[in-house]
Formats: C-alpha cells, structure tokens, sequence
DNA sequence: AATTTTTTGTCAATGTTTTGTATAAGTTTG
DNA sequence: CAAACTTATACAAAACATTGACAAAAAATT
C-alpha cells in the first residue's frame, strides 16, 4: 500500500470531479456503493479529498471506460490501478486520448504540483515526491508533466542551490527519485525500433545532473534511444560510450560555471574524439558562459524547452533521411 | 512488461470475452457443459473471471479452431494447453506464463541470465540489459533476483572494471540501467507503515556507485524505507540527510582503495556527526582495507550477502522494539 | 452410403443485477 | 441569501443469468 503522506487533503467535491472526469454523482454513488474513495469531512459533512483521491478516480474513469466494471475494481490500490491501466495501454492500440482538461488547466494543476513537490523536496521527503509526481504524470501526461512541472521545478531547485536554501544533498535525493520515475515515462511511451541513439552526460567536473536527467527524459520522449550516464565523466568515457552504441548525438549538461577552464578544455576534447558525423549538443543553465568555446567546435546555443525539442526533430529527421536510403 | 496482477484483477463476462475472443454465450455454455472454467459470483450472481480464466480461454478458442474437439479439452491444464498449442507448431506467438519453478532451476535460470546480462554489459546494450533485468525479475521473484544474479553479476563487473575489461562507462550505464529498476522491484514488495529508514550513498571520493545501489534494493527489499542519495558525497551533506529523514541507520559503499587517507577522514567525520544513535554500516569491496578505521569508530565488517541481510534484520526488531515502547 | 446420434455454436425469452443519472428536501458555506 | 453540498430514494438502460431450443457439423452406427 502506498503510505498516504497527504496532511494536506483540500479539493472539494467539484474540483475533483472537474479534474478526474467523474461527475459529482457519480464520485458519491461509487463511494456509497463501492468505497471507492474514503474522502474526510468538513465539520460541516462536506467531502474533502486528496490528489491520490482524484488520482484514483481518474484511473478509474479510464479503467471502466476500458471496459471493466466499476464494482470489481473500485476497491483495487493505486499501484494496482496503475498497473491495469498500463497493461491494457499495450494491447489498446487506438487511444483518442479524451482529455477535457485544457492546457489552461493543466497549466493550474502543474503550478500546484510544483509547490507540493518543493514542499517534500525541502521536506527531504523522498516517499512524498515521487508519491506526488506519480500523481502528476497520471494527471497531466508525460508530455505536461516535463513541460509544466518537471522542467519549471528544477529550475528553482538550480537556483534555491545556489541562494542555499537547499543542500547539495537536496538534488542528489531529487535526482534519484526522478531517476527511478524514468521507468514510467519511458513505459509510456515505447521508443520505435529505428529510433535515433543519444548518449546524455556531464562533463568532468559537472557534479549536477538534474540537467542532464530532463534532457535524457525529454529526448525519450521525443522518440529517441537514450542512454543516460550520470554525471562527472571524462571526455574518453564518453566518447567510448558513443562509439559502442553508435548514437548519432551527444548531449551534455553543464549547470555550474567553474573559473578553471577543465570544462573548455573536456568540450574541446570530446568534440575532437566524437568527429563531425556525431551531433554535439550542450544544454544547462551555464551553457552561456562558455559561449566562446561552444562557438568554435560549432555546437548551437540550447535556448530553452522548445527549442531543444525542434534540435532534436531536426536530428531525428536527418537521421531517418540517411538511414533508409 | 508482462506484469501479471492474478489476484487483483478480476473481469465480468463481457471484457472476458472481448480479451479472449470467446463470445459471452460460448463462454457460459463452456463452463455449463464441460466445467472449462469456474468464475466466482457477485452477491448479484454475475460472474467475474480472472486473468488465468482468460489466458485459458484464448488457448482453448486457439485450440478449437485447430480441430480440437471442446470437450475433450476443455479440463485440461493452463500448462497441458500451452503445451499443446506449442506442438501443434501453427503460426501462433504465445505469452509465458507464470510458472513454479524450483531452487534449483532458478539458480540455473540466474546463470543463464548471469551471462546474458554481462554480455549486454560488455556490448553496451543497455535496451538488452534492462530488457534481461525485467524477464529475470518476473522469472526469478525479486528476492532471487537480487541474490543470485544482481549481486554475482555486480561483483564481475568490478571485477573485469579492475582488469581493463570494462570501462568506467559500462558501470556507468550499468547502474543507470538498475536504477530505473529499482522502482519495478520496490513496486513488487511496497514498505509498510512503520519501515525503519537508511540513508545509503558513498563517501566522497568513491564514485562507483553498484554497491551503494545494491544495498539500497537490498535493504527495501528487507522492509526498510530507504533514501538513496548517489555516489561521492561529503560527510557533512550524509549527515544532514541523516538527520532529515531521521534515519536510524547509514549505509556506505566503499569499493575502491585509496591510498590517500580521505575515505578514512572521512569515515571518523561521519561517524562524528551522526553520533551514537544511528546505525553505520559499511560494505563494499574495498572494506576490509579499512579496517582499522573501522574498528576505530567500531563498524562492523560485513561479510557478504547473507550478514547484511542478518544486520539488517537485527536493526529492524531493534527499531521496531523502541518504536512501539 | 445412408441413417442415427452426439457434439457444438448460436439464439430467443424472461427475469435480475449493475450502474449512471435524476429528483426532492434539508444543510453548510462564504 | 444563493450557491454548493448533503442524504435518500427512484428510475431506466445496459449488461448479465437461466432455461431451453435449434441447426449445422462431426462422429458413430447400420
């Protein structure tokens, strides 16, 4: 069972029926009938629920639109249901994705996400986090999960690091319950048999890999095979790394700005080790401040979430353009 | 992938005849005459199925349609079904099932597996290898798994690292790879409420991570909530994430012997800052080279699989008998 | 080969259960 | 006070159950 960690229940009956797509009716009588959720009451009666309440409900919305019924799985875990729900993804190849939530409410469901997940990254409490972002990513989708919520609240925790309201300790905790969540985005979203390889890392010296941990998810979900080597590794591993799995781009992550010039002198090493044929990307929130070096081995300017994106279209693209001919 | 939930899932007549390809009428007048399945019943009467009763179904309807008569078949075994289905030899790709197998087999089966994982490892395929990590999990149980071939294979692979074998690269794809596992296998054995939590990570200076990783599924996998926090971390951010998440105990992995005398310093400064009351534990490797250190801030020497395991436990009733006084 | 018997899939009639929705009357909230 | 929530009850469509029958196909018998 999973520990329920909300001290914060706070939806009330018409929100979570706006969010998970169950009437209001419907959420009562499945509670009535079936305990499907156990919502608290106000001192007044009214129901108050959880984000795993509305988590809930939604897979179950999707489960019964699948055609099980409501009775037989009402009473199922979340883990469960999760499972269900993906197992059944697999042989159901149409998915018109009825969503009714628009992007501007899922604009308001990532803000709130983002708080809760700061809050239990500053909780240091790993259960709440991933409890949370699994919530996340059956609400919002893998897409608007990285978009909105996942991208955004590393930012912050790059620079609360740096203002030290957080420890260093705080991102490698935060890393490694995203690193373990790769299994459910990438389950979602199974990569194609011709799919481009890329290889994500950081430089020596780059100790920081929430970075590169978004680019690799990012890139995986864009249809690429990626193969995400941690943080801290020398110019040769790298570049063996690209040999042996013959990826066709190499994306770095550089989210410190060091006044020796190690990270100058790893670019310029591994450009040279990895030639032309293999495309050099460098993302981060310090990228810019090597601007100079970048400029001479040629590789482009990373300007954000979109833009990597279209960097890696075009890349895919140039990719199935060479081979199949 | 093949995830099977046998006793959470359970589907009326309907979904059982979508899944199966039997129409509802054949599936009742089936069970009517030859008894070929025995769902239970709601208090309503209707009757719910579950995932066995549908993988039964399917062969018996494939069966069926290669000439075999109904009702002489219709009592056999899931096994003897598939077993005849696979002699038949048509054009039919059918789904493992689960399966007893014994020790012994299983101790076979994680051999087997043992030299297809590291051939992934040596060919860096890391879709191969997490691919071979998930039919091992669902094949050998996750307790198998981890004893008999997690563990032997992350031995060879420091191994070969030491011998030029290996890169520094295929241990860093390795661990990657186990990483994202680890929610599989957490996800199989859920920690209950009052789990005692460890914080396990390495000391700064030590950047392999495998045996950090391992003791991390180890412990979840002995009822422990654990925080992992990754490779090469000074004393003072461990200590912290002690003190955060109130840990009653610390796990260190320390597979590589320095000459310098940092991992020592840092040992008594850990040691130092997390006082008395929390548990240390050091394993890995490269141990025993400390051993003086370690007797001096009085850790025990772990001695293999099995005395960690019996640590562990050892804590956990500890925990367990101060936490319920 | 022709006839009878058995097997097997399908269907119809009739009644029950499940499940989403609706209405009415009272209560809480802001 | 109005809007939103509550409970309780009711209702109808969809889905399921049971029984029994029927005809084509397969097997057995003459």
């Amino acid at each position: 069972m999973t520990v329920t960690n909300d001290d914060t229940a706070q939806y009330l009956i018409r929100t979570v029926s706006k969010r998970s797509g169950v009437k209001s009716d419907l959420v009562r009588a499945w509670e009535r009938r079936y305990q499907a959720v156990s919502p608290v009451r106000t001192s007044g009666g009214h129901r108050v629920y959880t984000d795993q309440d509305i988590a809930r409900l939604k897979l179950l919305n999707q489960a019964t639109n699948n055609g099980h019924s409501i009775s037989q799985i009402a009473q199922l875990s979340l883990d469960d249901l999760k499972q269900l729900i993906k197992t059944e993804a697999v042989t159901n190849t149409l998915q018109p994705e009825l969503n009714q939530t628009s992007i501007r409410d899922k604009y308001h469901i990532a803000e709130d996400y983002n708080v809760k997940c700061y809050g239990a990254v500053l909780a240091f409490d790993a259960q709440a986090l991933e409890s949370h972002f699994e919530n996340a990513i059956v609400e919002l989708g893998s897409e608007a999960f990285i978009e909105l919520l996942l991208s955004p609240l590393l930012s912050k925790i790059g620079e609360r690091w740096k203002t030290g309201e957080l420890r260093p300790v705080h991102e490698h905790m935060t890393s490694s319950v995203i690193r373990s969540l790769t299994y459910i985005l990438r389950n979602n979203n199974p990569c194609p048999a011709n799919a481009p390889r890329m290889i994500v890392s950081t430089p020596i010296g780059q100790l920081h890999e929430l970075g590169a941990l978004l680019a690799a998810i990012m890139a995986e979900l864009c249809g690429w095979q990626v193969t995400y080597l941690g943080a801290n590794l020398p110019a040769e591993e790298i570049a063996a790394a690209v040999k042996y799995t013959h990826a066709c781009a190499l994306t770095l992550s550089i989210s410190f700005a060091s006044e020796d010039n190690i990270v100058a002198k790893e670019l310029r090493r591994i450009k040279k080790l990895i030639g032309n044929d293999v495309a050099l990307i460098v993302g981060g929130r310090a990228a810019s401040h090597y601007q100079g070096v970048l400029a001479e081995i040629g590789v482009p300017n990373i300007l954000g979430y979109a833009h990597f994106k279209e960097i890696l279209k075009q890349l895919a693209d140039q990719h199935h353009a060479t081979s199949n001919t």
